[in-house]
DNA sequence: AAAAAAC
């Protein structure tokens, strides 16, 4: 089977070959022509097997011929940096088309997405930028034809579910085409997700899994050791690009910085970097600029890094579904890759789940030359014990390092904040 | 100490 097979518009087509693609993946023979007939589809198939461009396009094929400038189709994604690449991936697949798109995301000035809306086809975004749209009239969604929920079950979940019910409320139902996408679709989301279909079919390659060209392995740590173990991981590891995942923004921050201490090229991408931050640290990991990118669960879901070996899983994922999406990062398109995940005890029950999910352990190992009975360590880096609590006694005082960069725009402890306005203390 | 998503 080729893409010739689905009859696309020579514009189309044409984009289809200049970016490279020659077979269709299961989950884009199967969804492509559901979509063209203009089905509801729910698209299950794993990390890395093509879904953007299983939506992409067949809806650049249905609105390549129709009027322009109306905001057709809205795509909409969990994050910032997902939002940008299936806009990106649109952009390419289309770029015969004279279709338009456009993306619109907090973070970043609001005038010239206004201008852009002003002439989009296809509109992407998240949720709380294109809301902000929609309460200025800057975005029209009553003709719309096509509705895109990426990462549907994360759009599902209580923290994204009132905005995307807000968002459903712009669009008339009436020839609403809703196409679902994911990796992961729990039984509880499934049901919410199915009452904003209609009469949909489903289209699911193989069972809700990780991809099977990941190899991933679990390592038993003492919390105290996991940075230890971690740095003799990547020291022992030939790698490409690295996709660390920790549980808080705080982590991914303060790991990025003893890694970029341990001479790594190394940054971090998390939820507190101002969007100039958040970019420059994709665009550096996406060029191989930095080896290592340390994030949290923001980019977890969808990003397509080419060249990523390795995740490591810092800390272990929350969910089972996280565990499939964030190893879901590296092993796509066919490629291998491998996934490392450390484990505390605290991590039993989780690590339980996860085996569950997948329908087999996770093999569990052990570094031979790694000291796993190693004593905590002070924060000067030596042993704690009597007679090293106090550093001035080592004589090994350093002079403080004069800051350059104090703080993240918003302030590293931001979260912490209430989020009521506060009075003087 | 969850993270993400508007101002």
């Amino acid at each position: 089977m080729n893409f010739n097979s689905f009859s696309f518009h020579p514009a189309v087509v044409k984009g289809v070959a200049e970016a490279g693609y020659e077979t269709p993946t299961p989950i884009q023979s199967k969804a492509i022509p559901e979509v063209l007939k203009g089905r509801d589809v729910m698209g299950l198939a794993q990390t890395g097997t093509g879904k953007t461009a299983a939506f992409a396009l067949p809806i650049l094929n249905r609105l390549v011929d129709g009027p322009r400038g109306r905001a057709a189709a809205l795509v909409v994604a969990p994050t910032r940096e997902l939002a940008e690449q299936i806009h990106d991936a649109i952009r390419a697949l289309g770029r015969h088309t004279r279709l338009c798109s456009a993306v619109v995301y907090g973070g970043v000035g609001i005038n010239p997405q206004i201008q852009a809306l002003k002439r989009a086809d296809i509109v992407v975004g998240c949720p709380g930028r294109l809301l902000d749209h929609l309460g200025r009239g800057t975005v029209d969604l009553s003709r719309l034809d096509v509705l895109v929920l990426d990462e549907a079950d994360q759009m599902f979940d209580m923290g994204f579910f009132p905005d995307i019910r807000r968002i459903l409320s712009h669009i008339p139902a009436k020839n609403r085409q809703t196409l679902l996408f994911s990796a992961t679709m729990p039984k509880a989301i499934r049901c919410l997700a199915n009452d904003v279909l209609r009469n949909p079919v489903t289209v699911q390659i193989g069972t809700t899994a990780p991809a099977k060209t990941v190899s991933h392995a679990m390592f038993p740590v003492a919390p105290h050791l996991k940075t230890a173990l971690l740095m003799k991981l990547l020291g022992r590891t030939r790698t490409e690009s690295v996709l660390v995942f920790t549980r808080t923004k705080y982590r991914a921050k303060s790991l990025d910085k003893k890694l970029a201490r341990a001479g790594y090229r190394s940054a971090s991408l998390q939820g507190n970097l101002s969007q100039n931050r958040r970019q420059a640290a994709m665009k550096g990991f996406r060029s191989g600029e930095f080896q290592i990118l340390v994030a949290t669960d923001i980019a977890a879901r969808g990003i397509d890094v080419s060249n990523v070996s390795h995740v490591i899983n810092f800390d272990i994922p929350a969910t089972p579904e996280a565990y499939i999406h964030r190893i879901g990062r590296t092993g796509r398109a066919q490629c291998s890759g491998e996934a490392f995940t450390l484990v505390t005890g605290e991590d039993t029950a989780m690590v339980k789940a996860i085996n569950r999910a997948i329908g087999s352990p996770v093999a569990q190992r052990t570094l031979p030359d790694f000291d796993y009975d190693a004593a905590p360590q002070g924060p000067g880096g030596k042993k704690v014990n009597s007679s090293a609590s106090r550093p001035q006694a080592r004589g090994k005082r350093r002079a403080p390092k004069p800051r350059a960069r104090r703080r993240e725009s918003k302030g590293a402890f931001a979260w912490l904040a209430p989020k009521t306005a506060g009075g003087t203390p």
